[in-house]
DNA sequence: CAAAATCCTGACCAATTGGTCAACATTACG
DNA sequence: CGTAATGTTGACCAATTGGTCAGGATTTTG
């Protein structure tokens, strides 16, 4: 399914076999448009930019994927999986409290070992996410409608304090991509990101601290 | 200083007087660069969208700010104040847990009144603060290194549960502001904002829930 | 009311940028 | 090895965009 999306976009896709080149070249741009998009936007970033971090020029890039929207697209795409994967694995059988605290830990791995995927979709959210827009009315919405019932019963049954899941759920989310996406913010106020261990591992405690005593069921009568 | 700082951005104001035209003119201008910059960005704003949403002509616009930077850099400065103040408000003399109760809300509020603002600060902070890092590393990191040391001695004196005090910062700014910059995708999954009286409440009471049981102190062995 | 100051605009310019194309270079393959 | 397919590039184009400017319109002020 990958596959064939992808041959809508690249061009070069047109010819009778993926080549090798084909598929080396397309990741070097993918790689190179990742970095720039979720620095610059889309608007902000220029074929040029793009182009030159990928070590090759603008119209060979371009025989690649003819038009911007496409790179665009295209690394959007490959993204969308890391971003949606986390919330997918939490796992209605399991114990509440750890399915959560696991959900967190995901979360904060992915801030930590790919903040550029965070900020390319904070950046498409922000700019009221023109292109994604299905994508957060589909896809998404029915992932999480199914994980916050899944949440909702375990209030429901007691094995939750009295929690509204589609806000416990965003909370999540602020908490553990604000590591990714104001990691300029983070790196003037602590001198250092969560790539260090250190800060790692104080945001992960702060983060479980936090929603561990807010969320386990109180105890008493 | 705020009326001196701006004359250095507006042209017009090399004038005599700062007449009353050039006063409404650069409030409307503010007004509508907010709007633009907020959803594009520096780079993908352009001055006409800013001129039109404004109501006159680019040259017009350019007279009052000759250059798109001023016009971004007195928007920033505009809003600064808005965006520090809640966190300034932080009282050490007051009771600990309300006093972040109140933060909380206080910045709940600023992102449903002034989402905007918001997201002028996301966007900038996002693409590496540019022109704010003098900001954030000056004036901001005075500020949260400040109260961080509140916050720290409330630990210590064990009003508050054990948490590291930046991080518990940073987790109320992404909780709160999350409201404002991802409305979006806020919007695709609630049908709703927080403009919505509903959807605030839920949000603010979930914040409580989580914020509140999570760093009261535990209660004694 | 008239001169001075301020305000406004159409026309224009140079730089940037998305995208094309013909011609040449390289690679794959029978 | 030779030819067909694929890959690469410099030169170029049209649209967008930040910014200028001369001159006319309006407002302020004495």
């Amino acid at each position: 399914m990958h596959e064939t999306d992808q041959q809508y976009l690249s061009r070069a896709s047109l010819t009778k076999k993926r080549t090798r080149i084909q598929a080396e070249k397309e990741e070097t741009i993918l790689d190179a448009a990742l970095e720039v998009f979720s620095t610059f936007g889309f608007r902000g970033a220029t074929i040029d930019q793009i182009a030159t971090r990928a070590g090759m020029t603008k119209p060979n890039l371009l025989y690649y994927f003819r038009r911007k929207r496409d790179i665009y697209l295209a690394v959007l795409r490959r993204t969308l999986d890391n971003w949606l994967t986390p919330l997918e694995a939490l796992d209605s059988e399991g114990d509440p409290l750890s399915e959560i605290q696991a959900y967190i830990n995901r979360k904060l791995e992915m801030s930590r070992d790919n903040p550029l995927a965070s900020r390319l979709f904070a950046l498409e959210i922000l700019q009221g996410a023109p292109i994604l827009s299905d994508v957060l009315t589909g896809q998404l919405k029915l992932l999480v409608d199914q994980k916050a019932a899944v949440i909702q019963r375990w209030v429901t049954t007691g094995r939750l304090a009295p929690i509204d899941p589609y806000h416990l759920i965003f909370m999540v989310w602020a908490t553990t991509q604000h590591y990714a996406d104001f990691e300029t913010q983070i790196r003037a106020l602590l001198g250092g990101t969560i790539a260090d261990e250190g800060h790692y591992d104080a945001a992960l405690s702060t983060l479980n601290t936090l929603f561990v005593n807010g969320i386990a069921p109180q105890s008493g009568p």
